[in-house]
DNA sequence: TATTGTTATACTCTATAACTATA
DNA sequence: TATAGTTATAGAGTATAACAATA
């Protein structure tokens, strides 16, 4: 009889590791997000670009990438994706001819706003085990760590 | 003027959202995680499943993927790497001739306590923003996501 | 010389469908 | 019929190196 026979196999040292609940979690919050924006065509990364984006009006696309922690070789073809669906628009930067601005367009807008909405729904759902101010903590944990990012 | 023109250009609506803060976090510390076992050929899945059958002894790989959230499919050559490579051993169930029966071997044992010491070290690092009571908050409310994945 | 965007490439991770052998 | 393991395959995500145009 194999020690595995109940519901659950043991974690072991899993269990203490920080990294192996954070994986876990995310991954957890990543199926959510697909869930909430299914049909959309919506993805995290690309969320992600149209969010600083929004916020950042002209901005080129190597900085979105620094922004986001993505190299400069894999945001060409996010940022192909976004212009052919129409949801960017990037124009030649008036004070450097090598450098593309990159704005929303209307369409980029909405899918944004409309994302945002089913997410924020979502993340009401899976962290509806968390009341307000334990969902502010672990932001704020969370934002610790990603500062060593180094 | 570009709006990105200072160091670090606006987050957005990404702020304030979980997911972005979990898939940041996660990956700083899936980052470092490779450099805490850099040269030794340990991955973070590799890992979760060597802490998987060390804990349930005689396990079989469709309940180790299933506690890791590891498909069937996807479990075969990651169970074939760790035999190939002499961490585990797999043996034909006494019980039900379809299934294997997977334990560690004493390399297995050897480098799992070894990745462990490495990443507790590391854990200390990159948490080294966090009290106790924090880094236990931390786990606490990220395994109540865990729970959420139905 | 350094930086922006680009191409090519490769590896890991993940997801699905279909098969076999056993139960 | 259902389950354990397998094969094949495809799509994301991520990482590196090298190039052209511009700064």
């Amino acid at each position: 009889m194999a020690s595995d026979d109940g519901a659950t196999p043991r974690l072991g040292v899993l269990d203490e590791l920080v990294g192996y609940h954070m994986r876990r979690a995310s991954a957890v919050i990543a199926t959510d997000f697909s869930r909430a924006t299914a049909g959309t065509g919506m993805r995290q990364v690309l969320f992600g670009v149209l969010s600083i984006i929004e916020a950042n009006p002209g901005i080129n696309q190597g900085a979105v990438g620094r922004a986001l922690g993505i190299q400069r070789a894999n945001m060409v073809s996010l940022v192909n994706e976004l212009d052919e669906r129409g949801l960017i628009a990037r124009r030649t930067a008036s004070d450097d001819r090598r450098a593309f601005s990159l704005t929303l367009t209307p369409a980029g807008q909405r899918i944004l706003a409309d994302s945002l909405a089913r997410l924020r729904q979502h993340e009401d759902d899976v962290l509806s085990n968390l009341s307000g101010t334990e969902r502010a903590t672990l932001i704020l944990l969370l934002s610790r760590i990603e500062a060593r990012s180094n």
